[in-house]
DNA sequence: GAGTCTATGTTTAGCTT
DNA sequence: AAAGCTAAACATAGACT
């Protein structure tokens, strides 16, 4: 025969029968709390430790194991007393971090579009100037690298002349002959609209092509396209 | 006829279904956790929130949801990876989410840190190009939205002379004329060397006066003060 | 431990009250 | 909403692999 009665809820003392007994129910319960909260769209946490400490547990698929702490936490606040003890709350602050990180984000975003000319029109004036002036700071700065790699380029051509000092001059306006040169090719595609050029420079935008290529890249690109050109005089 | 087949585990849309098979198969599930947790003498949490967020929850005897919840970060801590305090689980999720903000943070400030002169050196010298392309048109887009605001300004203040098209000229000389001044003026405590003057107004970044004052300030000032000074030539 | 089998006990969908 | 009914679906004890 198979079964001698119905089940007593009792502990089950031979060791090997609640072994067994704790590996087929458990799987059950884990799938019946799988199934209640996508039948009815609730979430549903369910943590399980075996007798041996392992953990076996489940967690509705909208949600987290945290989040639901957290809201038992709350829930149990509200009619219980302001209680006690242990982590009072673990998992707003994870929620709080995220925004933070969320709002620090679209921040930066913000600020990074301005140098695309977006948003430009929501600064002060007074901060408009600021604005311009960090960029000539900017554009001082770029263009110092700039004559700074091709110096050493060029010190890497033609090793050492003679007295270091005095020749920097005449290969100075070399460089700034070459750098003319470039630049002019560079922009050579440019057609009679100085905002064709920027639109163009703008589409091409990644920088840190070496130390990070698709991550700046990809994400300079989902930047909305620096659409607010600043009306025409 | 009772049922129709084997049911089949997917939200069902009928509110009113929904709602009684939550309290059926609810009844149920803790009624399940409770044999299992004395059958097998195991700790059991089972979390339930209702649509209505409505908490239903059981705890195995022996212990306290409390407890089963340290006992539950514990485990999951432990298997999951080697890092830092804060719990690494969330199966994954939250964690998963909070790096990959992380990482596109880390990538907005080193974008915004090229326009602070810092990383400069890591740029590729075809990026530098492109870079200085991009800062001579943001430079354009400010201008031309500062002298936009200056233009509305001077018509406000004198309100329309006769044809309009003819005027603009003269106008716009002498808003060239103020906009040089109002530079000088901002500039002039500058001293005789460029780069003070680059670290002055980088000190001072703030834009976004109005519209996030507080945030964008913030965050900007909390940007490495732009050290990278390219060496000098 | 874990899977299979099967008789039996339990759950539950769809219904009515 | 809740409670009861009933047959079909489901879970599972015990035995074996």
């Amino acid at each position: 025969m198979r079964r001698n009665g119905k089940v007593v809820i009792k502990k089950l003392e031979e060791k090997a029968r609640r072994q067994v007994t704790f590996s087929k129910r458990r799987k059950c319960l884990l799938k019946k709390a799988h199934e209640l909260s996508v039948l009815c769209d609730v979430p549903i946490g369910l943590i399980i430790f075996s007798q041996t400490n392992k953990l076996y547990d489940f967690c509705s698929h909208s949600t987290s194991m945290e989040n639901l702490i957290m809201r038992y936490r709350k829930a149990k606040e509200g009619h219980a007393s302001a209680d006690h003890s242990l982590h009072p709350d673990h998992g707003s602050k994870c929620e709080e971090k995220k925004e933070s990180m969320m709002r620090e984000i679209e921040n930066l975003k913000m600020n990074l579009e301005l140098y695309g000319g977006h948003g430009l029109n929501l600064l002060t004036y007074d901060d408009l100037l600021r604005f311009e002036l960090q960029l000539e700071s900017s554009l001082h700065n770029a263009r110092t690298r700039k004559f700074e790699i091709m110096h050493q380029q060029q010190q890497k051509e033609e090793p050492k002349p003679k007295g270091k000092g005095k020749e920097q001059g005449s290969s100075w306006e070399h460089l700034m002959w070459q750098a003319e040169t470039q630049m002019k090719m560079m922009t050579s595609h440019r057609q009679e609209d100085d905002d064709v050029m920027c639109r163009q420079v703008k589409d091409e935008f990644p920088f840190y092509g070496e130390e990070q290529p698709t991550r700046v890249l990809q994400l300079l690109r989902t930047l909305p396209p620096s659409p607010s050109q600043p009306g025409q005089l």
